[in-house]
DNA sequence: GGGCGTTATATTTTTTATAATATAACGGTA
DNA sequence: TACCGTTATATTATAAAAAATATAACGCCC
């Protein structure tokens, strides 16, 4: 495929990977950056505002993959010491495990894909 | 993982694939449909018209892969026996042919991370 | 030569997605 | 008790994407 575009390799395969459910996305490399923030910073908004996103859209994200989930991913705390907060619960931090182990093997299929394009 | 959500195998890994440039986008899904139906109809305004897209669309689409690659993928005629036409080039039948393997493969991956889904 | 269907292109409108703003409630803490 | 930062939610405003509309040119064919 190299003949078809250009010698200097600045072609290369991309893509996006998810899991989605019956109705609706389920977790995606979006979701998963504000679940790992949302570990990191053990709040939604602090997550939010550390990944450029509203914190309605945070939000929404969360409530989305807690209520398709058996168990929630983020347990969260209304109120208290410094105003509440939440944080992953064992599912989600089980989730964001295993959909970072998926992503990786995502990137290798991409890196296999691009060799491919120039083999 | 199956522990996360649900008993009846609803969820499942999935994705999109594309090969990309430099400066943009240049091959994925959408795209490779679009070659294949004008590679069927001998038009781009038919092809838009199977997909239900625009013309516009369709003509920004065939002129950003014409652009990138170093030999257009699609060949087109304008006025002449039924006003016109366009083909795809050999470059753009081979890049139809090896973008499809591509797919393929891509399924398979996803049909893999599903099943390891529920393992 | 006029009509036809197509390519090629620009502009406008509509739709969709995202962001911004507003408000209430909550429960520690000073 | 008043305050604070957060969750939770709705509403409004903005931006981006897509679709619709318009127009010119082209070259065969009747």
């Amino acid at each position: 495929m190299h003949e078809l575009f250009a010698e200097n390799q600045a072609f290369r395969a991309n893509g996006r990977l998810w899991i989605e459910g019956p109705a609706d996305r389920f977790l995606g490399i979006g979701r998963l950056e504000l679940l790992e923030q949302i570990q990191a910073t053990g709040s939604i908004s602090k997550a939010a505002k550390a990944m450029g996103m509203s914190y309605k859209k945070a939000w929404d994200l969360v409530s989305s993959m807690n209520s398709q989930a058996r168990q929630p991913l983020v347990g969260a705390q209304v109120g208290g010491a410094h105003g509440g907060g939440a944080a992953l619960t064992p599912a989600g931090a089980q989730a964001v495990a295993e959909f970072q182990a998926m992503q990786e093997r995502f990137a290798q299929f991409l890196a296999d894909e691009t060799a491919r394009l120039y083999q």
